[in-house]
RNA sequence: GCCCGAAUGGUGAAAUUGGUAGACACAACAGACUUAAAAUCUGUCGCUGCUAGCGCGGCGUGCCGGUUCGAUUCCGGCUUCGGGCACCA
């Protein structure tokens, strides 16, 4: 056997092996549980990223380690390989993005089998090839036949970079989520799914997922956003042209009907017709309108900006007192949400309270809380308690709480045919055109006579062109004719087809679904794929937990709905891993720009306790700044390429630090030094190995040991007992550990020759538990040392009762809860036995002073605790 | 403001859920081997007081309080930092 651990060769090898042996290859297996774990596919941006190192060696972690231990495992993978940085590419390179895409998947995909990851390659997708996106678009067709999805025309969110929609989703603080550029408000016909038909599921489903983390479920119940309420209007007499404005009646939507006798003025948005009518006529209103629209613009001021407003002088009629209201323009009230006009109760919302003490407006109180007195000198928390408070001042509903006046306040307008009790969300239906050339067509085709007619079955695939290299002026499909021009499906006469592909969340909505298809039929999905699903295991990063999530559990219930597949929920337990940082170093430039420097260039400069307190260039050795710690990323040049780290490492290095550094959720700070402490473990672990494979494996008596033996089989069976605790909960940094405490034990005491039965033990034990992490090395020793041919083939090791047991324990002895000690027992000693060897003690003498203990309590194995 | 989550040595972290705080590592320091370096191995390593030393104490898990024989863990009240949501009516 080799004496020095050489990664290279023995990682190729098994990688040969398993290659061979179709290892990993998914097949339904009778009597075995099946175990579905996936790993968020890539998209093929040109080279893993560390983010996707630690994705996917979770994932292959838990994949294999299952397969050891009885389940018939599906690990698949595949390529998210619609989208914006191909185009953005192709412009750069002059390459059509199929190619650059293309290029990218094969060389990605090779650095993931150099990982060594457990993957059925047989069912490797790509979703921009028309076989997998046929299915987006047959999908799309049942979706307009059942009215889920349909096309209408609405502002959308217009970004000016990229030159496309985005779902407002999409937009992060008035910014588009990719290029962060400002969204402009534009009006376009598109194609919307309506994902809203299925809020309440959604929202009602997400108790049925008990192995989510909580926080994403809180996400999404967020951005669902149930809210109940009651719509109604105040009715009003104000003409434009002749006729009344909506129909005479101002709509509101409000949580809080029951302070519906507070009422004292009425807020509209600045897009509000009301206030474009009031514009017409008064200056001041005019000017306020227009600088809203300004303002709301400047979305960074936004939230600590001042609540103004202007009165327009119009009034409305409240609904059941008859008083006349008068409407304001409020910069707080948004034309997005509800009706675009808000009842303003000063009394008992704080905003509209600081609203109308800034414009002197009344305040008038209608719920009050036992014990409290009001005061419209300033605002007090319980003004907006609903739980405690009852009617005041609301002439019939005096004396109800928050329910009943609701609900009798809802029944009186509904009377008054003047509103109802409304549940409103804040999710919106899902627009999906997108104006880009790199994505999967929307299957209609526009024809002068019959308008938009879908494309028949059986003339899908829409094929994409893949040859088109877009310039940056818009979508290239409108200047190709062949794609362009068609028949229409109804008349046969000459035709053109949609140019708008579909935003690429479609294709990760359903992904999952087509791995576990057997792909044996031309259909979506066929029958195995209820066989695998749901997916026992989602592995992700967390910026998902709302977008990509939400549309994979609508996209399911579509369809469920169709019949497709009969579950409800695609993912059954998910597991958001954290983000991998690394430290950034800059320096100020002389022209005052920041120059930054990647951290392989830089030597940390540390004070005596080792803490970092600057940086400088290695090259030579100027002072930069050391910036802290932050995720990795292109700008700041502190990524770091994995496979570099492979080539000189081996990926089980790479795996192990990855693992080891901290638990899969938390955020991994990089450190090259705990790579280089990784790769030192496991050329222990190959020597230690290597002269015990030299020495021999005689006397293999594991019924006769030592107690020095004994004692080392314990250690090792502890920390086996607790590894398997840990990699239940997914603790993997810990079960790192673990594997290193027994070689720490091996290595102290494992070369006496009368322990060698228990290292013989101990190393296939550790061979196995290691096999997930670092499955190379785990199979090379596996087979060096004779244990067998293929160590995944072997059975999990669990930790042994008989191993465990010790004649003698040791106590540790507590006075007054404090340590002081500690005593010997034998295993079998009772309680008394226990206690009198405790008050026996020096220590405990010492304390107790010639008196005696108050109280013994035994922790029965663990202590004795003597009160003094 | 609301909803989650977190806070433990110089650093990453652990403590099997109320029972020896700091496992396992990294860094640092000292030593061995070496002509030398690298590699490797050995030792020290929370803060602090007394002691020449062996040792013997005190404090310590963001802060303040509580429950308990015993609290990193449970309860109440704060502080700070992450993440999400938000003029949402």
């Amino acid at each position: 056997m080799q004496q020095s651990y050489t990664p290279k060769d023995i990682e190729s090898a098994a990688q040969q092996h398993w290659e061979q042996t179709k290892a990993f290859r998914a097949v339904k297996e009778t009597g075995k549980p099946k175990y579905y774990c996936l790993s968020m596919f890539p998209y093929p941006s040109g080279k893993l990223h560390m983010g996707h190192v630690r994705n996917y060696t979770i994932g292959d972690v838990l994949t294999r380690w299952h397969k050891m231990r009885g389940y018939s495992v599906l690990q698949p993978m595949g390529w998210d390989a619609f989208g914006l940085p191909a185009e953005n590419a192709a412009i750069a390179n002059q390459v059509p993005p199929a190619q650059w895409t293309y290029d990218n998947i094969a060389y990605m995909k090779k650095q993931l089998q150099s990982l060594g990851l457990g993957i059925d390659w047989t069912r490797e997708i790509a979703t921009c090839k028309p076989d997998y996106y046929k299915w987006n678009q047959w999908l799309f067709l049942r979706m307009l036949e059942k009215g889920v999805a349909y096309k209408k025309t609405q502002v959308v969110n217009w970004d000016p970079v990229d030159q496309t929609v985005l779902a407002n989703e999409q937009v992060i603080d008035g910014r588009g989520w990719r290029t962060g550029a400002l969204v402009e408000k534009r009006e376009i016909p598109g194609y919307y799914l309506g994902i809203t038909q299925y809020a309440e599921e959604l929202l009602a489903d997400l108790d049925k997922l008990p192995g989510w983390p909580e926080r994403v479920k809180a996400m999404q119940a967020n951005w669902i956003g149930k809210s109940h309420g009651v719509r109604f209007a105040f009715p009003h007499d104000i003409k434009e042209g002749g006729a009344l404005i909506n129909d005479g009646k101002l709509w509101v939507y409000t949580t809080r009907a029951d302070t519906i006798m507070g009422v004292t003025f009425v807020a509209v948005a600045a897009e509000h017709p009301l206030a474009a009518h009031a514009a017409k006529g008064n200056a001041a209103v005019a000017a306020f309108v227009e600088k809203c629209k300004h303002v709301s613009v400047m979305e960074a001021d936004i939230a600590t900006m001042e609540k103004e407003g202007v009165d327009t002088g119009l009034k409305v009629t409240h609904p059941l007192t008859g008083e006349q209201v008068p409407v304001w323009v409020g910069n707080y009230v948004l034309m997005g949400y509800g009706e675009g006009a808000v009842m303003a109760v000063p009394a008992h919302d704080e905003r509209d309270f600081g609203f109308a003490k800034k414009y002197k407006l009344p305040i008038k109180q209608s719920i009050s809380v036992t014990g409290k007195t009001f005061s419209t000198d300033a605002w007090a928390e319980w003004y907006g308690d609903k739980e405690h408070g009852v009617c005041v001042n609301s002439g019939k509903y005096d004396g109800l709480n928050y329910q009943q006046a609701v609900d009798a306040i809802a029944a009186d307008l509904k009377a008054k045919n003047l509103g109802d009790k409304q549940v409103q969300w804040r999710l919106r239906d899902w627009g999906v055109s997108r104006q880009r050339y790199w994505g999967c067509p929307i299957p209609i085709i526009h024809c002068d006579s019959c308008g938009d007619v879908p494309v028949p079955d059986n003339q899908l695939p829409v094929v994409l062109p893949e040859d088109c290299v877009p310039d940056g002026s818009g979508n290239p499909l409108h200047k190709r004719a062949d794609f362009l021009n068609c028949t229409c499906p109804k008349c046969g006469k000459p035709a053109k087809r949609e140019t708008d592909t579909m935003d690429t969340f479609v294709d990760s909505s359903w992904y999952y679904a087509r791995y576990a298809s057997g792909f044996k039929s031309d259909a979506m999905v066929d029958s195995e794929t209820n066989h695998w699903m749901p997916v026992d295991q989602y592995i992700g990063g967390i910026e998902h937990a709302i977008l990509h999530l939400l549309y994979s559990r609508f996209w399911s219930k579509v369809m469920r709905d169709l019949k497709l597949v009969n579950y409800d929920e695609p993912f059954a337990n998910l597991l958001t891993q954290g983000m991998v940082l690394n430290h950034i170093f800059s320096r100020r430039t002389d022209k005052g720009g920041i120059q930054y420097f990647p951290p392989n260039e830089v030597e940390m400069v540390k004070d005596e306790g080792g803490r970092i307190t600057g940086a400088k260039l290695v090259s030579d050795g100027s002072a930069i700044d050391y910036q802290g710690i932050c995720t990795m990323s292109k700008s700041k040049l502190n990524g770091v390429d994995p496979q570099a780290l492979i080539d000189e490492y081996g990926a089980d290095t790479a795996r192990l630090f990855m693992m080891f550094a901290a638990p899969p959720e938390q955020t991994l700070e990089w450190a090259d030094s705990g790579v280089e402490g990784s790769h030192r473990f496991l050329k222990r672990l190959w020597a230690f190995a290597a002269e015990f494979a030299n020495i021999g494996k005689e006397a293999h008596d594991l019924g006769n040991l030592s107690a020095d033996a004994k004692t080392l089989r314990r250690e090792i069976h502890l920390a086996l007992r607790q590894a398997n605790y840990d990699m239940a909960r997914f603790q993997f940094n810990t079960v790192v550990s673990a594997a290193m405490k027994m070689l720490n034990a091996l290595e102290k005491s494992g070369k006496e020759a009368a322990n060698r039965a228990v290292v013989n033990e101990a190393l296939s034990i550790l061979l196995r538990l290691l096999s997930p992490i670092t499955p190379h090395i785990a199979h090379a020793l596996w087979r060096e040392l004779g244990y067998g041919d293929d160590v995944l083939a072997a059975q999990w090791p669990e930790p042994l009762e008989a191993a465990l047991v010790q004649d003698e324990l040791e106590l540790v002895l507590q006075v007054n809860g404090k340590m002081r000690g500690s005593i010997k027992v034998a295993a079998s000693a009772d309680k008394a036995t226990i206690e009198q060897a405790a008050v026996a003690h020096e220590a405990v003498q010492k304390q107790l002073d010639g008196g005696t203990p108050k109280k013994v309590i035994v922790v029965p194995g663990r202590l004795v605790n003597v009160v003094v």
